[in-house]
DNA sequence: ATAAACCATGGACCACTGTCAATGGTTTTG
DNA sequence: CAAAACCATTGACAGTGGTCCATGGTTTAT
């Protein structure tokens, strides 16, 4: 597959795959009986970019991506620092799940005051939808 | 409160304090009564910088954060507006949470494989962890 | 065969979210 | 009272995650 059909099928911008690929997220290769400089990448590339759309979603920087993907695809995971690495992820992912739920909880409040009184502001939801 | 004070409650930097409310994200005034030109924060600035915090875990920018607050501290929320943009939050959130669990799911499962078999590389977790 | 569509590379540029340093004033503390 | 700790303002800097543009080559469709 070429960088334009993967970017069609991903959703995502040719631009964005070639960072992705300068940052190590992603692989590709020449096709040896070509002419051309064209990169081919692998059918399940788009898998890959799915993954980390979600990743990007619980909040993983690019490096930690790269380090996931890793050791997701290694032949050779250490696993000892792999284990520390995977068990700080889950935590803040959890942490982020959490604090993403907490807020998403104001907002609906936020949503039904507003439902509930359009005209007149939100002063009857006033404390109680706070915390402790 | 000053700013140090809060930082400190809060657990932020001055700086980002400062940075927030240049952004129009919290408030603060100069005691009338003084010569300094110290700001003054009050109590539950604590609370917004605990929203804030949320609200960034759940994927916000500061801009949108700001109208948020707008809308939930106002008394001239335009409902319209509020509506579709509470919406349009709820949605993000919620897509952001779901995908945030489904890369957790991955981490588990790595980790897992990697606990299964420390020694060879994950290749027992192949297709294992495959959506469809 | 020629225009339109695709591709690679390199580097400049961008918005966002802070952080830091310099300067100069104020308060607190020993 | 002097040093240490705090404060405000300004503006420069930094890291992240892309996006855009120019250049020049290749493929595809008409």
């Amino acid at each position: 597959m070429r960088i334009g059909e993967l970017a069609k099928q991903a959703d995502v911008s040719r631009d964005t795959i070639r960072f992705y690929e300068r940052h190590g997220l992603i692989c590709s290769d020449v096709d040896p009986k070509a002419t051309n400089s064209y990169r081919i990448y692998p059918e399940d590339a788009v898998l890959t970019l799915e993954v980390i759309r979600d990743a990007q979603a619980a909040g993983l920087s690019i490096a930690e991506i790269t380090i996931f993907m890793g050791q997701f695809m290694a032949q050779d995971a250490d696993s000892c620092d792999a284990q520390v690495f995977l068990d700080a992820r889950i935590a803040e992912v959890q942490a982020r799940i959490t604090a993403s739920q907490r807020f998403l909880n104001m907002l609906r409040q936020t949503k039904d005051a507003l439902e509930r009184a359009p005209q007149d502001g939100l002063d009857n939801m006033r404390d109680s939808g706070r915390v402790k």
